[in-house]
DNA sequence: GAACGGATTCTATCAGTGCTAGAAAAGCTG
DNA sequence: CAGCTTTTCTAGCACTGATAGAATCCGTTC
């Protein structure tokens, strides 16, 4: 009994490996660097090991997904309860949202651009992906207006982010006036404090 | 001298011919199987063919997005000029625009997804891209408030768009609720006339 | 009409990809 | 130590984009 639990133990830990390397070769250059053959390299396992971890590279890149959305979600939240009201936690948490793609693009990627196998907008979207979402909805319902539905204001605003960051990335849009794009994004989601 | 003209217009023939079949072909299977086997099979040459008209396959998918954005500006201008007030040609454009990236999603991942070496946001930038995008200037511009910048503005509105549809089809956000989305996008930019 | 020469197009191949079958090795059990 | 199960590896498949060098075509000249 033992003995299964360690190998359980460190069939878990392998796992763990993959996923944590999989990631820092992805941040470091790019998933089209992040290949089977030098995913194994860098784990010091043969190739086959990864297939009996996960389905394939898909599942890899989803696992490395929920990771990165749980840290995109504590950034989240930790923007948003900063902030000293609702219009200043929507701006922060724009800010925040769009630095975290800025900063960790591959990561970014594999969450919300990559055609990966994940479930979304489901009860059985991983529990990352539901704390993600609804800091962001904690964020607009303050700020919608009477009669607007929170849940799809709050997805019209992400879409909002997602494109900015996304069209930015792609070389469509100059980085440059990325603060003034999100600020008007923001002022058009929630009208400025006067203060 | 008129031998080499004909062979001109016979490279220029099958070069139109390489682009035709890469569009029908990403359109009914999508990009992944735009093989440069399978185009080369298409137009009944052998493959290296290909790399005497394009400097490999992104080049060929760049000669796909100019087309296909000609073809989304013109969408964008009938929905424009057909709308009776600035705020439902802003509405109208926003429905092109999303239903050509619905109905023809191997033309716009072309044209704003894929990676392309395409120069954007600059003056060298392809007439077609710059049509488009100027379609959504004039539209954003009669709903822009005093100050803001058209052209940022613009910018803000199309990644509003871009997001809706990526996130879409990504499978991140359900279909059902899209006209939902983007009215509620529409409406963030420009109020609802009174009528 | 036939041989030449230059451009064009092909066959064959390279290095790389995700993924898998079957051989080899390792490790627990009697 | 022998036998068996599980794990891991080697070798390979079918494919990718891209290219070098042989073969072919075609207009020109003798």
């Amino acid at each position: 009994m033992t003995i299964q639990r360690r190998r359980e133990r460190e069939r878990a830990e392998r796992e763990r490996l993959i996923v944590t390397a999989a990631r820092r070769l992805a941040e470091a250059e790019g998933w089209e660097s992040v290949t089977t053959r030098r995913l194994a390299a860098e784990i010091e396992y043969s190739q086959p090991v990864l297939y009996s971890h996960f389905r394939g590279k898909r599942a890899i890149m989803a696992a490395v997904a929920v990771q990165g959305c749980a840290e995109l979600a504590a950034e989240l939240r930790a923007a948003r309860t900063a902030a000293g009201s609702p219009r200043r936690a929507l701006a922060a948490v724009g800010e925040a949202y769009t630095a975290f793609a800025r900063r960790r693009p591959a990561l970014y990627d594999a969450i919300f651009t990559h055609p990966v196998d994940l479930p979304f907008a489901t009860p059985e979207a991983p529990g990352a992906l539901h704390e993600a979402f609804g800091e962001l909805v904690r964020t607009v319902e303050p700020v919608a207006d009477q009669g607007d539905e929170p849940g799809l204001l709050t997805e019209t605003y992400w879409a909002g982010l997602h494109g900015l960051v996304t069209l930015m990335r792609g070389g469509r849009l100059p980085e440059p006036a990325h603060e003034r794009r999100l600020a008007l994004l923001t002022s058009h989601f929630a009208p400025p404090d006067r203060d």
